[in-house]
DNA sequence: CACATTAACTTGACAATGTAAAGTTTACCT
DNA sequence: AGGTAAACTTTACATTGTCAAGTTAATGTG
């Protein structure tokens, strides 16, 4: 069989070559024509499962959308208990994550997918991570370390200030003299902290 | 004169060009060559003042990111005398511009300069908008509005809760419902709210 | 003022890329 | 068995980043 017509699983094949370009060389590295030839098609194979360039990116987003869902939501069911910990940990896991995947966070948030919500897969991943704050959120309320109100409202603050936090981070936007004096941990729970009121008593 | 030797501004010319490119057909549509043509030079001629592409992306970013430092401190020029007010409308100013002004914004702050460390331009401007933020910080935290504590620490906080919403809105990942239910205006004094606590009251 | 030097460009070339069109092979259904 | 459609290949083309080798104009230097 030297010729592999109907590889069966062309799709994911090309998009787990994607994220190992991705993780290798960046997002400048990504090319359609890279991933085939890893992958062991011709170059136009990849039409047969994705439009174009954007939907590969997509897919490979959506896919590392996913694996930080599966990462966050692990650490929420770890710390059901405690609603404290729970938003800090996940906090926390989600920052751990970005850091080591640099690439495919960027590629997942970072606009590279030019029109995100064009993609359905994409668009459901991230309102179930959505949903998951939402969740941690009313936890928090319950148990009285967060005000009442608007809880969809007050995810999205959590959200956009732990998102901010790792953005400005991974762009190296936070000055150097900060990092020099407090240890990630303390200046992701220090942000918190502005964020979550009851957190205070948290910090070193 | 019909070869334009020495144009004398070149290099100007090709930032203007990619701004004008940028804010028709978005970051995807941007190549030196395209910019050359506009400006009425060889396709080659950009090297003589850029070293490569990510050069001259890094060169438009700066300049973005100039315009954005002066609409910020201007906004903040005119609140002075009320530390409260200085903050959020310099944030409200920060969210209008990059909805006015997208793909600037996010050329600006999405990764797509690769090392923009790399930039001292871009650096330079990075921290001098830092410091605008630490210095609103100092005010809040004079007029009382804002608790003691490192102001570097809690300028990170709130540039990160600002630059969050705002990413998180670019990219679509705002709820539409949150959308429909609210204004822009009111999400984003609701989310300065919860990193001001004084602000509680500005809410309608 | 002749002349070398150099910065600012142009021309020509090349490889990598996205993508369309047309052909080929294989699986599957009737 | 035969037809149809899906999964691929081949060929082709335009766009692009980048390099190398020219060409031109400004700027000194003797």
């Amino acid at each position: 069989m030297q010729n592999d017509y109907h590889h069966g699983n062309l799709k994911n094949a090309l998009i787990q070559a994607g994220l190992a370009i991705l993780a290798q060389e960046g997002v400048h590295g990504l090319s359609l024509r890279k991933a085939a030839k890893r992958v062991g098609v011709s170059h136009a194979a990849p039409y047969a499962h994705f439009a174009d360039k954007q939907a590969l990116i997509a897919a490979i987003a959506a896919r590392g959308y996913q694996d930080l869902y599966i990462l966050i939501y692990a650490t929420a069911q770890k710390h059901q208990n405690d609603p404290q910990s729970l938003i800090v940990e996940t906090a926390w896991a989600y920052l751990q994550y970005a850091i080591q995947n640099t690439h495919q966070f960027k590629i997942t948030f970072s606009g590279v997918v030019e029109k995100a919500s064009d993609y359905p897969e994409f668009r459901e991943i991230s309102m179930n991570s959505f949903d998951l704050v939402v969740d941690g959120v009313r936890a928090c309320q319950r148990a009285g370390i967060l005000q009442p109100g608007d809880p969809e409202m007050l995810a999205t603050s959590l959200w956009a200030g732990v998102h901010g936090f790792t953005l400005l981070l991974l762009e190296n936007q936070i000055p150097s003299y900060l990092l020099a004096r407090y240890s990630l941990r303390q200046l992701l729970l220090a942000h918190l902290a502005q964020l979550l009121p009851g957190l205070a008593h948290h910090l070193v």
